[in-house]
DNA sequence: CAGCATCCCACAGGATACTG
DNA sequence: CAGTATCCTGTGGGATGCTG
């Protein structure tokens, strides 16, 4: 609707300034820090609680401490995440979610619950596809 | 609220069936689909409309042909995108959102219209944050 | 505990060419 | 037009080791 077929590719109009489906955009690769692998996951597990390093390593089955730490670097930097150390010893450091943070989290959160929800009839589907021999 | 932080991992109860948070759970995989690069461009692109390959090309920027056949047949195989071929010459082949491509796709779409409002204060916060040297 | 630095490899994904 | 097949590269991401 809004979203004109014909847009301008480079991302900035008057009516639409961010378009994701433009290369270029910058909101693209804020959706995929978003979106990631691993960014979704965390964004979800912080939706609930502030959590600490190694309890988000927990939470997000599989993740490794190299791309923990970066995706919540990309996250923080997005300002959506915010970190909050202690110069404690042993050192503790809180993450948490901003409010922009929370309102991405909520939107990611409906959609995950609906993929859960939905998911015998993702398996059927992929059952059904595969025996007629994936077409 | 509803998810306990003592969940089994195995993705199996009878609660939550399906846990995205699980590292062997099926829900998992549909996640990444629907949330990938170009997975979240194609169901965002075709919610609008039904498109055929190389109108999908157009609209979803940088894609390539691999990718995106490749965006296709996952997508298909979960359910959420049906393929629609006529045996013409030259072929034409239409690719429209499954009830379930509808679903999913109205609450990706939510988020990316969400991202798109609010990369102001994204854009903000990455100033910001190279501006203290990242930290 | 919270993490950066390094090494290394598998695979995502781009470019190109070819087919029905 | 609507793809598949092949080749090749960049980088996502795991394993390991070290620091404050």
């Amino acid at each position: 609707m809004a979203r004109t077929e014909t847009s301008a590719r480079p991302c900035a109009d008057q009516a639409q300034p961010y378009d994701v489906f433009a290369k270029a955009c910058p909101s693209r690769s804020t959706l995929e820090h978003i979106t990631g692998r691993w960014g979704s996951l965390t964004l979800g597990a912080l939706s609930e609680n502030t959590l600490r390093f190694n309890e988000l390593r927990r939470r997000v089955d599989g993740v490794s401490e190299k791309m923990l730490s970066q995706t919540l670097h990309a996250l923080e930097r997005d300002g959506l995440v915010h970190r909050e150390a202690a110069a404690t010893n042993p050192p503790r450091v809180d993450y948490r979610l901003t409010p922009l943070g929370h309102a991405v989290a909520e939107r990611l959160l409906a959609l995950i619950d609906l993929v859960e929800e939905r998911m015998p009839e993702v398996l059927a589907a992929r059952e059904a596809y595969d025996a007629r021999g994936g077409r």
